[in-house]
DNA sequence: GTAGGGTTAG
């Protein structure tokens, strides 16, 4: 049997010419297969990103490719579920049956073409001489989606098009840019945001400076945070309490506690009238003076805000109860771990990893074991660091099969282990003398499509 | 709830 299939799809303002079948078939099974493949690759495929790609010769491809996904994304999923329920159709001899199917795909496939059509013109905004299509609401949320996904090619094209337009997004947009650059390092980019922002508006404000300062520290560039925060001042913006813990914060984290404190008496003293009552603020000092080794200067900060009154919150404690860890204290940090309970504070993950990091450094691994039973019994599920540090107390002394279950217990809650984890179990196997367990686990480990590594071996 | 601040391993 020889069939020439053509399919004409109308849309709204154009046709799209789908040549599905220029071949001899034999069978309706083949004819199901093909039209499904051909149906696929075309609606469900990458072909309509690849289209854009040719044409303009990749010079927005990444930027389109976002976009469309973005888009697109919810009508895709809609497309799969129709394939997958048409894979029951069983009814081979039924010519009738495949041709229900085949109305049934048509049907669908137009919907989402006009879905993606709308999708791909909004997109495309501009790029062929039209005029500038869709709200400012619509353009601006678009936008901060994209941000907020890391497309920042994408969101910056936008904005392109939109100040071609005469729009100019508002400021907390442009702070929704800012962000994503600087958490992506793009710190150039993002200081030719400001620049631009200076020159054409919209005037930045306090968060757009500390956006671009923590940007800054982020990159270990504190002095570049430094210059941020005197333009700031410089240009009448005047600091508030986030810009004075990015900076004492940076400070810290060096070392330059007595830097950090005096930075932080004169913004106090010149800008903000909340006095020195910020949790937040004395927590960082506080961690950074137990980070330095200067127990009784940290204790002084918690003592200060005792006296003050302050409310404690769950990080505050974490941080004590890191600074007592760190000294090697564990009582003490047990001690303060109470009385956050007595609070009402309900401790989170990194509480108990604190803990359990420092019980294994200290080889006590039944108590960092205890601590796993207690964490599970409050419901607060383990993570990977949880996981990691058990797993590698109990193989360095010698408890493989314990350090096993644990494993099992990380791939039954989906979270795949690093390799070092995967080293650590067949290491540990090997040197029980357990040859068959290690060589399983290294399968395994393949399996979950995690590659072995230099270390992937063992000793027996 | 449109942006921006503090804690765990290595």
């Amino acid at each position: 049997m020889s069939l020439n299939f053509q399919l004409l799809i109308a849309t709204e303002e154009s046709h799209f010419l789908l040549r599905l079948f220029k071949c001899s078939i034999l069978t309706l099974d083949s004819i199901k297969d093909c039209i499904a493949q051909s149906f696929a690759d075309i609606f469900c495929g990458k072909s309509n990103i690849d289209f854009f790609d040719q044409r303009h010769d990749g010079v927005l491809p990444c930027a389109l490719q976002d976009i469309i996904e973005t888009v697109g994304d919810q009508c895709q999923q809609q497309n799969k579920d129709c394939f997958s329920q048409t894979k029951d159709c069983n009814d081979k001899r039924d010519l009738r049956a495949v041709f229900n199917v085949l109305d049934t795909m048509l049907k669908d496939s137009l919907e989402r073409l006009k879905t993606m059509r709308e999708g791909i013109s909004w997109a495309h905004i501009g790029l062929c001489g039209r005029t500038f299509e869709g709200s400012y609401t619509q353009h601006v949320a678009i936008i901060r989606a994209l941000c907020l996904e890391g497309k920042l090619g994408a969101s910056l094209w936008l904005r392109k098009k939109m100040i071609w337009n005469v729009v100019i997004p508002d400021v907390l947009t442009h702070n929704y840019f800012l962000n994503g650059l600087c958490k992506t390092g793009e710190l150039k980019k993002a200081n030719w945001l400001v620049s631009e922002m200076l020159y054409c508006g919209p005037s930045p404000n306090c968060a757009t400076y500390n956006t671009l300062m923590k940007g800054y520290c982020l990159i270990n560039n504190v002095d570049r945070a430094l210059n941020v925060f005197s333009a700031m001042v410089n240009s009448g913006v005047m600091p508030n309490r986030v810009s004075c813990n990015i900076l004492v914060h940076a400070l810290c984290k060096k070392g330059l506690l007595e830097d950090a404190r005096k930075l932080l008496k004169e913004i106090l003293d010149e800008n903000c009238d909340e006095g020195r009552s910020n949790l937040i603020t004395s927590t960082i000092l506080m961690d950074g003076h137990f980070k330095n080794g200067d127990t009784m200067q940290a204790l002084a900060f918690w003592d200060e805000m005792l006296q003050r009154g302050t409310q404690m919150d769950v990080i505050s404690y974490n941080v004590i109860i890191y600074g007592f860890c760190s000294s090697r204290d564990v009582t003490v940090s047990y001690r303060y771990l109470s009385e956050m309970f007595k609070s009402g504070l309900i401790p989170d993950v990194f509480t108990y990893n604190t803990l359990i990091s420092a019980l294994c450094k200290e080889g006590r691994i039944d108590g960092a074991c205890y601590i796993y039973s207690v964490m599970s019994r409050m419901g607060v599920a383990p993570d990977h660091i949880s996981y990691k540090m058990l797993i590698q107390g109990l193989c360095i002394q010698g408890h493989v099969i314990e350090a096993n279950e644990f494993h099992v217990s990380m791939l039954e809650n989906l979270i795949v282990p690093e390799p070092l984890i995967w080293n650590s179990i067949i290491d540990g196997y090997g040197r029980s003398g357990d040859i068959q367990n290690a060589l399983s686990i290294r399968d395994q480990m393949v399996a979950f499509g995690v590659l072995p590594n230099v270390d992937t071996n063992f000793k027996t």
